[in-house]
DNA sequence: AGTTGACTCTCCTGTTAAGGGAGGGTCTAC
DNA sequence: GTAGACCCTCCCTTAACAGGAGAGTCAACT
C-alpha cells in the first residue's frame, strides 16, 4: 500500500490529479482510511492510472474514460470516432497555420475573416456597366423601380453587388446589384426577385473609403485565397455598409469585400 | 446607431458575445445610454469587431487581442510567436493521431503512455546471462555487495534493469541491473554507482504475470514504435513494480517496459 | 510521551470564452 | 394604454485540474 504522495511520484502524477480522478470516480484508491480520509493505493491502481494516461494522452474527455470503462461504449467503436475527431482538429488547426503564414508575409494587420453569409431574398438586376461609377447612377433607378413594386427593403441586411467577371476589372464590369428584401414580389421591368442561398464560408475583408482603391481589397483577398487551401466558390460580392445615402463624405464609406469560399478536399 | 440585436445580427456574432467583448473592453458600444444600459453601435464598431474575430480565428486569446489593441506588442512579433504555438500543437496533434491509427490497427486496449523517467542514483551491475531465468539468482547476489557498501535503497523508485542489446533475446543476454539508491557509495566488487540521466520522453508499458511473455511487450513498443514519429534513444528498461520479494505468485507480478525516446526533426 | 516536520485532508477560488436562464425594465407600433 | 419584441444585469455552468488556506495525521526522534 502506498500513500498517495508515494503513488504519486512513483507514476509521476500531481496528487491533485489523483485526488481529482478519485472523486470522479476514475482511478479509485485500494483503501480510503473512514476516519481520517487518507488514500492508500496498491500496484492494481497503477494499471488502471496507466489506462486512463493512455487515454487522456489521446485527447480522450474524462466523460468518454468514464464510459469506456463502464463498457458503456465500446473501445473500437470510440477509438474510431477519436480519430475522426483529431483529423477534423487538424484540418482547422492546419487553416489556422495557412492564415499565420499569410500573415506574416503580408504584414498586414488582421482583417481577413472567414464567416457565413445568410440566406437572403433580395430584389437583382444583371448589368454591364462601363465604368464603376456608373453604380451611382444604377443604384438609384433600380430603387425607383423598387418602389413601383413596392418592396420592403429588410433594414438588417444591407444591399450588396456581385461581380461576374473572372478577375477584378474597372471597365466593362459585369454585376449583379442586390438588395435585400422582405418579400419576393413580380419581376419588373428588368428586376428580378430571388434567394440567393446561404454561403457556408466566405472570406471577407472591410473596406474603408471610395471605391477608387477598393481594388487593393480584392487582389489581398485573391492572394489569401492562394496561401489557402479554400477556392473560390462562386462571385465576388461587394456589401455596403456605409454609401452615399447616409455619409457624403467617400473617404468615411465602409464597404465589405466577400469571397466565397468551398475547401479542396 | 444600431441597436444590440441589429448589430449581432449585421456581423453573425452572438449578443452574448458583444456584451461580452464590451465587458472586457475589447470592442466598446459607440455610445450606453447611461439611464436604460442600452448598447448602441455604428459602423466604426465593424472594422473593430473583425479585427477582433479575425484574431480569434488565429486562436488569440482576448487577453493576447488586448495587448495587441492596446499596441503594447507588435503584431509582427505577436503573429510570428502565434505560429510557434500553432506548429507545436499541430506536432502534438500529429502524435495523437499516430497512436489513434496504431490502436485502429492493433484493437488492444490503450495501454501504451508516453511519459518523462526522472533522472535517478542507482547501483548497477553490467552482467551477461545465459537466460533471463539467472535473474533471480543474480539479484540476491547483487543485494548481498549492496549491503556490504551500507547502500540505502530508495523506496519510491524501483530497481529497473536495461537491455543493451539490440533487440529482445531471450539467450545470452546483455543487461545491466540498476537499483535506486538515496546516496552513491564507492565502487565495490563489481557494482558501479551512477546517476542515470532523466529521460524526457518513453513510451511506457505494464505487464502483468511472470517474465514468459515479458517479449510481447517488447514487440509491441516495436511496433508502436514504428507506427510513431519517434526512435528508440538509448536501451530498453524493465522497472519492477511486484515481484518475486512480495508477491509469490508469479501471476501477479507487475513490469513496466520503458522505451526511452526521441523524435527525429 | 512529547515534539517536530513532513504529509494529507477538505473546502474554496481561479482558469477560458462565452452560453443559459431568471427576473425585471424598455422600446415601438398599434 | 398595452402587447410583444427587445434589452438589461446577475448568477450559474462548462473541463480538468492548480493554488492556497486552515486544520488534522503520521512517523521518527528525542
Amino acid at each position: 500500500m502506498y500513500s498517495i504522495g508515494q503513488f504519486s511520484k512513483m507514476n509521476r502524477v500531481t496528487v491533485k490529479r489523483l485526488r481529482y480522478y478519485d472523486q470522479v470516480g476514475i482511478v479509485t484508491p485500494a483503501y480510503t482510511d473512514p476516519n481520517t480520509g487518507y488514500r492508500y493505493y496498491r500496484s492494481n491502481q497503477i494499471e488502471t492510472l496507466h489506462r486512463v494516461l493512455a487515454m487522456r494522452q489521446l485527447d480522450f474527455s474524462i466523460a468518454e474514460i468514464q464510459e469506456v470503462i463502464s463498457k458503456q461504449q465500446d473501445w473500437q467503436t470510440m477509438i474510431g470516432k477519436k480519430k475522426e475527431e483529431l483529423e477534423k482538429k487538424s484540418v482547422l488547426l492546419n487553416r489556422q497555420l495557412q492564415q499565420a503564414n499569410y500573415y506574416l508575409l503580408d504584414h498586414s494587420p488582421p482583417e481577413i475573416i472567414v464567416k457565413s453569409l445568410p440566406k437572403v431574398t433580395v430584389a437583382s438586376m444583371k448589368l454591364t456597366l462601363p465604368h464603376y461609377d456608373d453604380l451611382f447612377v444604377a443604384y438609384p433607378a433600380m430603387g425607383d423601380k423598387m418602389r413601383e413594386t413596392n418592396s420592403v427593403v429588410d433594414p438588417i441586411q444591407y444591399c450588396f453587388t456581385r461581380f461576374y467577371d473572372g478577375e477584378f476589372k474597372e471597365t466593362n464590369i459585369n454585376l449583379e446589384i442586390c438588395e435585400a428584401v422582405t418579400e419576393k414580389k413580380d419581376n419588373h421591368d428588368g428586376l428580378i426577385f430571388k434567394d440567393i442561398a446561404k454561403v457556408p464560408f466566405a472570406a471577407c475583408l472591410l473596406h474603408r473609403g471610395p471605391y477608387e482603391t477598393i481594388g487593393e481589397s480584392h487582389a489581398k483577398l485573391y492572394q489569401w485565397l492562394e496561401e489557402s487551401d479554400y477556392s473560390l466558390a462562386g462571385p465576388p460580392r461587394e456589401a455596403v455598409i456605409d454609401g452615399i445615402w447616409n455619409e457624403l463624405e467617400p473617404t468615411r464609406w465602409l464597404t465589405e469585400v466577400q469571397f466565397p469560399l468551398s475547401h479542396e478536399d
